[in-house]
DNA sequence: GTAGATTTGTACGTATGTATA
DNA sequence: CTATACATACGTACAAATCTA
């Protein structure tokens, strides 16, 4: 019995917006409304307000009250403070994982990383996917689950600017 | 000119459904409608729902689809996890304060917790919320406010477990 | 298995505060 | 300064899925 998701137009309309700010279809710093929002997507603006009070509260949207919606300006201290806490996080877990006496579970995370030249992929957007799955499998395998959520939300809260440096890698963000 | 906040009714509800919930007027594993909710503080539904998903993205509670809500059982793998990550970040807050060349801001941090026996507050609720005020003062002081932010949700999702622990705290949780 | 009651999910209408001509 | 347009915050109505007798 495969449960129903919770709110499927709103999480569907979340995850949309979300992709619109790492492809840059919305731009950091943009103003926008909430009617937009629904027309854009189809929808009310009942999903619309869910999805955007989400990634409100996540960090990548402002609102002011009765005032329209923004999209966070980059702000590359909150970036640096971001890098930093993932450090000490993985940091954290890489000593847990030294302690670890089965090592066994680290082979397919190795596996990728350690890839030779021959098989290594060379599409920037996938090696980066790539990357994010690598340090996120890290400290998933230390085998504190709040650790790693924590770490998986700061990992997509510095992916924007992960994408900034790797320009080619979203070359092709007009295709859809 | 002081802004108005985004939401207050929702802003309200989601404060009082928190409180109900750390006061254990909410039980864990309690169920509850969205409705009820709604006559029992006087609004609608539409603030209701705004706090009761900000609460369940944040752990407290949960839904299913169409079939109402219900506080979150108490999870003490979960609450040993939130301890532990706890823990790495204090330990990661303490590490840079160590390193700080001045330590004159841990003065205000230092006159509470090394308060002589006479002027000690025996109060058990108040000296949990100092104590929780040290804890959060010492990473804010590190500097990293991600870092902060993350330590302060964290210690917001143990403090049901530590009422539990302190029952004298929360004895008159019915004068309200 | 089915019908009815229940409950959320979405759409839509109204009120209130904001910005601007 | 005032009035008007506009955007969100909240309330309400309805649809769809779930539970239960």
């Amino acid at each position: 019995m495969a449960r129903s998701p919770t709110n499927p137009l709103a999480e569907d309309i979340y995850a949309r917006v979300k992709d619109d700010i790492f492809d840059f279809r919305l731009l950091p710093g943009q103003r926008f409304t909430e009617t937009e929002m629904a027309q854009r997507y189809g929808v009310s603006r009942t999903p619309v307000r869910d999805a955007l009070y989400r990634l409100k509260r996540e960090g990548f949207l402002d609102v002011a009250f009765r005032s329209g919606w923004s999209v966070q300006p980059l702000d590359f201290e909150l970036f640096d403070e971001l890098y930093d806490m993932r450090i000490v996080l993985e940091t954290a877990a890489i000593e847990r994982l030294c302690h670890c006496e089965d090592v066994s579970a680290l082979e397919p995370l190795a596996r990728v990383w350690l890839a030779g030249s021959a098989e290594r992929c060379r599409d920037p957007r996938e090696v980066s996917g790539l990357d994010e799955a690598f340090h996120i499998g890290l400290v998933e395998l230390a085998g504190n689950r709040q650790m790693a959520r924590v770490h998986r939300e700061l990992t997509e809260k510095i992916r924007v600017v992960r994408r900034l440096r790797f320009p080619e890698a979203f070359a092709h963000r007009n295709d859809l």
